[in-house]
DNA sequence: CCTATCGTTGACAACGATGTCACGAGCGGA
DNA sequence: TCCGCTCGTGACATCGTTGTCAACGATAGG
């Protein structure tokens, strides 16, 4: 038949080798598979010339401890958090990842982590999947409207913390922001500055976060004695573009708002960017900082909470329940706070 | 003070019950542990009414297999990539990181990520955690300066693909941006606009990217027999705070530069400060995108590559890899584009 | 001098899954 | 009737590690 054409090229890969158990270590420091066990996790008991002949044969053989062996044999610890988010390229999302994995690399954890964008069927398979790589906790933002989903795998030990959203339908730990708070203080200051139709562009509110900023609004309106104008309200808008377009159209009412509240971070980019194309001077308040936003044409005013804290908040309580706590389920609700940074104080 | 932090209690946390193992389903189901194997691997072979016994029992039990057991039976599959990279919270990091999800996802990988703040050690921790869990393969975005650490690993069957750097002390497939490319684009851009004095805002040549990007800076002047000027080159400038000060200094020369060529994005965000600080206007021309670029006092000129295919690309390198490719290592270099936005077309 | 104790080590089972192989039932063909 | 075949199923070894327990020599105590 045809030779075989063999292709030498440089560089190539070399072929895998098999990777060498501490039953090859044991074999070649001369002790028993045990021994090898005791040294790699620095158990009493081993006389220091045999952990040293041990260490050398890792050394030369490159062992690596096998964790799944570790986590089957030994309960189910993977030393691993999962965590489930809307979009990890979303920089409000990647500073709450940030957040965890420092509260996690502290208790020598590593972080799976994956993109739900904002479906609740990925969201599912995101978390079975992690579920079965025995992932000792979770930490979700919910894009899902029901998890009840989850009840089988939390009475079956997996700790499970939610964050930015409550959960549906069951109770866990849960972090927030103070949502409504951050909105009334957002809208207080743009009545403070004067302004009397007040407009707001925000997602749907079949969104948590979303229902509490325009409860948030509301409440600050009604405490001013302002009318709640429906004209003024813009709602579902979930990316900038759609924001911008909504903000246009409100901007080009007879009787347009003299000041917009934005109640999220893309709603702001919209907004911003249907306040850049006209000539009039429109205030505005977004909620959830924007990164560059000092360095804007007009610097933009905002009440944020931190991404960081809310990260460290949710990996905190995941790590207690890990080390056992039995405590009540616990909502924490964090602060968000008034960043004036000029947009928010003009006037036309 | 208003209540902050506040704390909602609910109920308590059920005890953990046992997780159930193939055994308990089988057991349930009145079949032997190598059928439920069956039908939860989709394997051929099973009666159809035998299958859906076998189901039920799953759903009731609550029963998820253990991957722990899986990967540790057969072979070292964990389904998971690692990601290595710099800073999970910076918006080109969690570009890539995004990419690398996108991929991953399509073979039915999750991620693992981590970030090494820019430190050798921390970047070795992180690779050897990763090896230990048996990380299919890494991607890294390398900070340290001798990776001869991950032969060892390499010929044991870990792959590795490297990313927006390459690897010091050993060969393995590599994503670069064509660094050398952009700036010398970027400089020429500004010198094409009649600029005869073109500073540079760099971070420490010992990064490959901070040298290239050197190197391209200086073969723009060359080309156009403009002299490099050492005055005009600040290097060294690692985060924004940094670079703003070093832009405002070259601001302050009795000659000042009248465009200046900002070589990554907190070197930008720097130098659009130090701008902003000054009565006249200076022409800047970045290196990476930023976001809300556009909505900036003066719209910022970018030369850019696509993180998000920096991502994909590596992710795919390496998938290739894990489905046994032993072909000879590759470099892909992504081209950078220059948009144009305002700043980079200003004369004073 | 004999036992009790200690420090060090190893033999062996077990974790929960998968791969191999063998078994019995049912069927068609000789 | 018997053989050979397929189909569905189960018994059992096995992956690499850790936990349990026993064995060993050396030392101390009675």
């Amino acid at each position: 038949m045809s030779e075989r054409n063999v292709e030498i090229v440089a560089d190539t890969p070399e072929r895998a080798a098999a990777r060498p158990t501490m039953s090859d270590v044991a074999r070649a420091a001369g002790v028993s598979l045990k021994t090898v066990s005791r040294v790699v996790n620095d158990e009493p008991g081993v006389r220091l010339d045999t952990a040293h002949r041990v260490q050398e044969a890792i050394q030369t053989l490159g062992f690596r401890r096998n964790d799944a062996a570790r986590a089957l044999r030994s309960g189910q610890v993977s030393r691993t958090l999962g965590l489930v988010i809307e979009d990890i390229s979303n920089p409000f999302y990647s500073g709450i990842m940030r957040g965890v994995e420092q509260v996690a690399r502290e208790h020598g954890r590593l972080l799976i982590a994956g993109s739900s964008d904002e479906t609740p069927e990925r969201e599912r398979e995101l978390v079975l999947a992690l579920c079965e790589r025995r992932v000792d906790g979770l930490i979700i933002v919910p894009a899902s409207n029901d998890h009840a989903y989850l009840l089988p795998e939390m009475r079956l030990g997996v700790h499970v913390v939610f964050l930015d959203r409550p959960p549906v339908g069951i109770t866990a730990d849960t972090v927030l922001l103070d949502n409504q708070g951050g909105a009334d203080a957002a809208t207080e200051h743009l009545v403070a500055q004067g302004h009397r139709r007040v407009a707001l562009v925000g997602d749907t509110p079949t969104l948590f976060t979303a229902s509490e900023r325009l409860a948030g609004y509301r409440r600050a309106l009604e405490r001013h004695g302002l009318p709640f104008d429906e004209q003024l309200v813009r709602l579902g808008l979930h990316d900038a573009d759609a924001a911008a377009r909504a903000a246009a159209g409100l901007l080009a009412l007879p009787d347009p708002p003299t000041a917009i509240f934005a109640a999220n971070n893309r709603n702001t980019i919209g907004a911003l960017r249907a306040i850049a194309a006209v000539e009039r001077t429109v205030a505005l308040v977004g909620f959830d900082d924007i990164e560059l936003a000092e360095l804007l044409a007009v610097p933009v005013t905002v009440v944020a909470g931190s991404p960081l804290d809310l990260g460290e908040q949710a990996a905190n309580l995941l790590i207690e329940r890990l080390q056992g706590s039995q405590a009540p389920h616990r909502t924490i609700v964090l602060p968000t706070t008034l960043v004036p940074r000029g947009s928010g104080e003009v006037w036309p």
